[in-house]
DNA sequence: ATCTGCCTACCTCAATCGGGGTATAGCAAG
DNA sequence: CTTGCTATACCCCGATTGAGGTAGGCAGAT
């Protein structure tokens, strides 16, 4: 079995150089480039070629999310894991957002690196505890109630004239596209309207994306 | 120091037991209660004072997202380690949404188990990296573009306006509530419409909530 | 000093919408 | 077989909105 390329950003020149040779005394892993910033991001990465690409999330210059936009936008099928010192939740987010596929503190033991960057490698996202459990807060709280959502009790047709309100469209559009008339599409519009406690388009139309009803 | 204080739900005999003699022959850890259903959930949570509880996603009767939201009410402290053969993204967005602190496959080994214990007993999250995985990618769907919003040049009043609006007020109650004249406003909402290529109301507030322009 | 962008304000006209009705037909539950 | 719910469809009327103008005042930039 082929080994898995590994390239790594690091700053800190000491780390850098233990994570290398930790990486080559690794039966299955091997170190092909170790970077002390993001600087010729892309063309390193075409040169070396790494499976999984091992960033620290702090660095002078380009910063480490912005490196995970870019690899993740270029070269798809390389899993970023990100690395870091800092737990905050702007920085995770944000590595999140970016693509990261793991997330994992720098205190983490040589052994745990190793294994992180397998998991990476075969589809998984390796993360500490702490980290996991500031995503799933965030989660929570960026996602606040899709379930939890109250029932408003519409009717299928309904539902589905909502859904085109919502994009916009008019209610003679609606009855064009729904194969109704003008008429039957006002009648079905005053029952939304008594059931979800609205009097005007704009106001249902907020209801139901932020209760998530379409 | 004292003892981790576990509960299991599980409604598999077989692995209900060996679960409790495995908890049992840990050290640090004690199973206070194992149940093969949620009923009478909290009366049970009640006596039985758990630190951890370790939840079957699938299960006869209340099924375990359901326990977890109500655990999760009830007893705040406790913390919620879900098990499941499945890994469907489903399964895991409604028990992540339901309020649960870790989330592992019943493929994992006895020593995980009690590992995946401990840490969410010590404020970890602890997930299986497939699971992790599904996650992020969750995570990446629903919060698509939280900063890449395209900018549609709105200047701030265009943009409290268009606030209101998506508060389902009509015109006149923009008018009011900004001090301004209905007229005025009705000139803000044509050049609002012109800058986000709408031509109707619906269409600005659906718009402005799904790009998050509000 | 002029120009550009923004906020302000008004007018008209046609189209659409909100609220109030009424009515028929299908279909499932009681 | 009647009751209730849903879907269908139409009427009227007054209010609101969309589209098209015009125009003054004011701040910051060139």
């Amino acid at each position: 079995m082929s080994q898995i390329r590994v390239v790594l950003f690091e700053d800190n020149k000491h780390l850098r150089e233990s994570l290398y040779y930790l990486i080559n005394g690794t039966e299955g892993c091997m170190c092909a480039g170790a970077f002390p910033d993001c600087n010729n991001l892309v063309v390193q990465i075409k040169k070396t070629q790494p499976d999984v690409v091992l960033m620290d999330i702090e660095m002078p210059g380009m910063k480490g999310t912005e490196a995970v936009k870019i690899i993740n936008k270029e070269f798809p099928g390389v899993q970023v894991l990100m690395q870091t010192i800092f737990q905050d939740d702007d920085n995770i987010f944000s590595a999140i957002c970016a693509g990261a596929s793991g997330y994992i503190l720098k205190t983490t033991s040589p052994a745990g690196y190793i294994e992180a960057i397998k998991d990476v490698h075969n589809g998984g996202s390796p993360m500490t505890g702490s980290v996991a459990r500031k995503i799933l807060q965030l989660f929570q709280e960026k996602i606040p109630a899709i379930s939890s959502s109250t029932d408003y009790h519409l009717t299928p047709k309904e539902k589905e004239i909502l859904q085109h309100l919502v994009k916009g469209k008019s209610f003679k559009m609606i009855a064009d596209a729904t194969g109704t008339t003008y008429e039957t599409v006002r009648t079905h519009m005053k029952n939304i309207y008594a059931k979800l406690h609205v009097n005007s388009n704009t106001e249902a139309v907020s209801k139901a994306l932020n209760e998530r009803i379409v």
